[in-house]
DNA sequence: ACGATGCGGTTCATTATTTGAACCATTGGT
DNA sequence: ACCAATGGTTCAAATAATGAACCGCATCGT
């Protein structure tokens, strides 16, 4: 791994839950010694990348995002066009609906819209990271992925969310194939308890897949109609995203979910 | 240079003017060898900061800024609070407020207001960057940067923006000590023709000077008494926000300007 | 049709940078 | 008063970054 590949890994352990660490536990965490740790720090917090709170202590993601994400924004206004179709999935479902990114190996939670349908609904957090063998949207990702990436994945210890969390590699690898034929990918409590996930995936201009976007339901909630409307409305509308977007399913993708010309 | 912050200098190439550019064009602009640019652009484009468009063409930032930057404004809800403070200057004021960041040596528009009193008015962009020899928010940071970071700035040639702008390091340095007796940093027409502008400092927990709050009028609309008034405000308004955002001037600092206790 | 130009990407011996164990000075808890 | 942490620093040893030259390819002007 390159020097640079170590400093930018170091900004994935900031998270909601933990948006400030020290020195040390950034050390342990990343398993890097701690010299290379502190030089590391400095280098991002020179540019603004993370900040010290008080004189010395912890660290903190830094301002240069902000300016960062904006120009982004304003080069790729993929927000815009991806909140369109989801206010039409939410309406037309009466449920959650999301779309996730993949940002390297983390696939993080880019958007998402509530129906007020229900008393009831599923909550999304933004920019929360999603387990890419815990969730619909990660095993949608994880079936559309090359081989070596799904692999590297598998291969790390694999956290146990839910006492419904399937761990066994094998299994999930076995999963992937069963995905591929529907192009959609289901998950059943296995991220959050009682929370029912239809997930289809999103690709890049080069037929890469990028992220996915999903209908979280209450579990209770969920019949076969229900399903069946979901995964329909699911398939057509994300399969016209992805085209807004600029992207194109591969050829493996079935055929038959590629929705409408745009 | 260590080869993290070369990674990273790579990234502020990338403008609303330029928000996609090609291997050879980032090797030049950076002066880094080609070899050394695309290793570190196939790094970054590892983690999601930058991406390629097209079948290897040019490269653009990435959609990890998306993510960070809700992470980071959910760890310090910067923008929300600033945007109190810039709506009360524009109210009182009857002119454009905005605020900029200090992201490395990059100065950057973080948030503004308008006001609806005039039908002429100075419009921003987001994630504009500001020259800090050409802007009053620029100058007024420099007036309370440290010596190096002065003479680092100034050492590199000083782009022309009007007719107006200052361009000799020497007399830029000696402004430098009339603004921090006053506490406000004025440009009139050095960034844009017609724009006049009056800013003063923000400062961290630390009193680093890390950004600046400003008013910025068309040239022809400023009078003495609209000067004092802006000057006014601004002075006293600033200082509580700089409260807010859990910041101290320095000691150094205009006392008559502190504001009213939080 | 064609050579010239410039592009993104690759190679590999040279070189400069990163690395990490050990070491400070401080801080906070007991 | 002590101990165990913390953030930060050092320097010889090891490793990773570097850059000139080189591909194959697309574009362009003639």
């Amino acid at each position: 791994m390159g020097t640079a590949s170590k400093a930018l890994s170091l900004l994935n352990y900031f998270t909601r839950s933990s948006p400030a660490i020290g020195l040390s536990d950034l050390a342990r965490l990343s398993g890097h010694n701690k010299a290379t740790v502190y030089r590391l720090l400095t280098e991002l917090a020179q540019h603004g990348f993370v900040e010290q709170i008080g004189s010395g202590r912890e660290y903190r993601l830094g301002p240069a995002f902000l300016r960062l994400a904006a120009l982004r924004e304003n080069a790729v206004p993929m927000r815009e066009i991806a909140m369109q179709t989801l206010t039409e999935l939410s309406n037309v479902t009466g449920e959650t609906a999301h779309m996730s990114l993949l940002n390297g190996e983390v696939l993080s939670s880019f958007a998402y819209t509530y129906a007020s349908a229900h008393g009831t609904m599923v909550l999304m957090e933004d920019a929360e990271v999603l387990d890419l063998h815990a969730t619909g949207s990660g095993l949608a990702v994880l079936a559309y992925s090359p081989t070596k990436f799904v692999n590297e994945i598998l291969r790390t210890p694999l956290t146990k969310r839910t006492p419904e969390t399937e761990t066994d590699p094998e299994v999930i690898r076995a999963m992937l194939p069963c995905i591929r034929t529907t192009g959609i990918a289901t998950s059943i409590g296995g991220y959050e308890q009682d929370v029912h996930s239809f997930a289809v995936p999103i690709f890049d201009a080069e037929s890469n897949c990028t992220g996915a976007v999903a209908i979280a339901t209450p579990v209770a909630r969920m019949t076969d109609a229900l399903g069946e409307q979901i995964k329909s409305e699911l398939t057509t509308r994300t399969a016209t995203l992805t085209r807004l977007l600029g992207g194109f399913p591969p050829d493996t993708f079935p055929t038959f979910l590629q929705g409408t010309a745009l």
